[in-house]
DNA sequence: TATGTTCCTGACCGAACGGTCAGTCAGGAG
DNA sequence: CTCCTGACTGACCGTTCGGTCAGGAACATA
């Protein structure tokens, strides 16, 4: 593996870890068995270093595909009526294998400065979703008086928050159950009480 | 108002903007009107003004009675069947008043780190949480199916996930729509869709 | 062999960091 | 008048920060 592949590893875990302001050129080096001034070498500053490490993640995770993906799952699940949480697990999954860019999106909704670079959903993906939702809608799976927007907010809500409030989440639970066990558990809900919710006015 | 206030005031504005790493203690003396040294005067450490602050504000704006509360109104409109998102907005607005919180908070969950002194809420208050939420569906108001905790986990997540992420939210749907038009709709919608798929297996 | 280009290094910079410290000063107690 | 305390200050500490720079090593091209 290339120095340059190192770098952008190691970045990406310690920006994960500590955020931005909080992680160190140095240790970023230190992590990836390379002189700090190297990484000047490849990246022109810490901010350059930090887009690249977002774009890369999106890109070999193929981030905005995985999402694409999971709304497909998502709808055939609901059309035919499967009420089990496949869909919702495909998802939850997908995020799963993106837990460092979740982490550093977190930063980026803390900090909420300018330092921007979180994906942006391309318009199109964006027109896709909304789109699949109102289908859904129009077809009478989904209740009418419910903004497709807030379904969405509400997805990510869910499972977002799950990631990155972990640790507090076990501490007050945690004490009581295996971890892995109330994940499961909290896939298998959230996946069932949206749907159900989303289904429609009793 | 004493230089002591001032301090704390300072930094919990200062800490919610920008973190723990991001903040300096200069740029918090600056904000208190003060000397940086006074503030190691009355707190020893960077890492010990920022309990203090924690401490402060769940004091101050009864943090724990309020969830409490909160509660509360949500279980009694529950169970005289009233579906509108009365109870979800009581709690809604509760976090609006805790805004600050809820951004160290994010902070907290980013870094993950042993800085501890996110709000644990006191073992009593738990117990008396999910006792209410068990007692409805003793009473078939909700379904049975799911562990109350998962209920509680979800509400949190719907919550903060707005404040924390209110930034990248604007970005995806804000053009469109006015933000303040945007909230309120998401409250009504989330109180609504979330009280439906906890009312049951249709 | 000569020449460029890329990779890589350690020494170095000024600024900013969290934190310390000796000491000034007003005021209350004896 | 003395003594003590707590609020407050500014100079200063060692360290770390992001970033620069001159130059060596490796390697391809000519």
């Amino acid at each position: 593996m290339t120095a340059k592949d190192r770098i952008l590893d190691a970045a990406e875990v310690t920006f994960a870890e500590t955020g931005f302001a909080g992680s160190s050129m140095k240790v970023i080096a230190e992590r990836a068995g390379v002189v700090k001034s190297l990484i000047y070498h490849y990246f022109s500053s810490k901010q350059y270093l930090w887009t690249k490490v977002v774009e890369r993640h999106m890109r070999d995770h193929k981030f905005l595909e995985g999402i694409q993906d999971t709304i497909g799952v998502l709808m055939s699940k609901g059309i035919d009526g499967a009420r089990e949480a496949q869909g919702y697990r495909h998802y939850f999954g997908f995020l799963q294998r993106n837990q460092n860019l979740l982490r550093m999106m977190a930063w980026l909704n803390a900090e909420h400065s300018d330092r921007s670079s979180g994906p942006e959903p391309a318009e199109p993906l964006k027109k896709s979703i909304l789109g699949s939702i109102q289908l859904l809608q129009d077809k009478g799976v989904f209740r009418r008086d419910i903004d497709p927007r807030i379904f969405i907010i509400l997805l990510m809500a869910a499972s977002e928050f799950w990631f990155v409030s972990g640790g507090r989440i076990a501490a007050w639970f945690g004490d009581e159950m295996d971890s892995s066990e109330l994940e499961e558990k909290y896939i298998s809900s959230v996946g069932r009480l949206l749907l159900d919710g989303m289904r429609g006015e009793s």
